[in-house]
DNA sequence: TTAACGTTTGTCCAAACGGTCAAAAATTTC
DNA sequence: GAAATTTTTGACCGTTTGGACAAACGTTAA
């Protein structure tokens, strides 16, 4: 965390194999958390034997802070993206619908997120606090202007943006619990696209 | 799960115990999650050794049980009170209220129970996809009607529900978040009196 | 006082756990 | 093709885990 970290070199089939492990170790860790998932657990979706699997990451606390890590990155690109300088009521509907892919296509991810978040953030306490934060400060700043120049209805940025967050994700992280509620005609693969249209209702007009 | 199982006749000491033990259990599940959480870790919580621990318990599995089925009922009160001859704003009001108040009062309740969902929901899926979902059709119903007289703003009434359960939920699952986000300031107990505050607005006028 | 019952503890076990290691196997480099 | 290097494996180790058990302890009621 305090040295730059001379990038390691990597032959192809350390990069394909770390690669491998790191899909299987979401699989694994977005269902059980750290402290629930096993090693075992995690060579055995990827495909190759503990030992195997250690060869290429030095421990379980290394193949979970590689994940984390990488998908930071990711998982606040959508915030990022909105534009000051757009129309407050497509930047909003971009941002929704962005999120809201997001929880369709990687809701492992998004799982692995909230799982972390749910035990306390222990490994990202410091990244929320910080660059997060940042972030945030930034964009409800952007929020709070279009707000008062009358370009979106009044209320709390802060607030406005977890709401956001929260609806979105909810898509991802209780999947099954909508599934189970919505049953089989309105649960099928239309919900997320329900859902999005009945969030721009929400958050827009 | 067949038979009405006979009512265990319980000493005055077996019904402390058993509370105690649940109590901790709670603190710890509810970080944890099931299998990432032990035995030990609990015993030690509620002050008592493992194999004492396990005479009143007959295993964790049973520990978990007992304490997700209680809390499914107080889970589902607050929508179970929204009285469909009630004024629809001030029904909806209210249960935003309770299960605002839900997350301020009883965070490890709703981190359990998000962890049981985030896993899958192995122990309580049978229970989402009957009794919940029967509970939502019913009040979604009610919803529906309320939006149909213009008396309620139209939208979905289904995702009308997940979002009140998402942003309200919000504030206890990812309080960490919250909090860092916030910082000092704005992230004290206030906070869920602003979000109460700002929820309302969302989901009413 | 003692028999009966409820409670608590120390000890133990087999399985699962995270991780190591030396040696075999496969691949790349010369 | 041989040598050097990378990758894979089986065997192993110390620790933690869920759980069993008998013995000890405490409490009450005849």
């Amino acid at each position: 965390m305090d040295e730059p970290a001379p990038r390691p070199k990597r032959t192809r089939i350390q990069r394909e194999k770390r690669e491998l492990i790191g899909e299987a170790a979401l699989e694994v860790f977005s269902r059980h958390g750290f402290r629930g998932s096993t090693i075992d657990q995690i060579a055995d979706e990827a495909g190759m034997s503990k030992p195997n699997l250690l060869y290429y990451f030095k421990n379980k606390e290394e193949i979970f802070t590689t994940l984390i890590q990488r998908l930071m990155e990711t998982w606040l690109a959508p915030l990022r993206a909105m534009d000051a300088a757009g129309d407050p009521q497509s930047e909003i509907r971009s941002y929704i619908r962005r999120k809201m892919e997001m929880s369709r296509d990687f809701p492992r991810e998004s799982r692995l997120f909230a799982n972390e978040i749910l035990q306390g953030a222990p490994r990202i306490l410091p990244l929320l606090e910080g660059e997060l934060r940042e972030l945030v400060d930034e964009k409800a700043t952007v929020i709070a202007a279009w707000m008062r120049e009358g370009r979106l209805k009044k209320s709390d940025p802060y607030h406005f943006i977890f709401a956001i967050w929260a609806t979105t994700q909810h898509y991802a992280d209780f999947d099954v619990q909508v599934r189970a509620v919505l049953g089989e005609k309105r649960g099928g693969e239309g919900r997320f696209e329900d859902a999005a249209r009945f969030l721009e209702g929400l958050f827009l007009e």
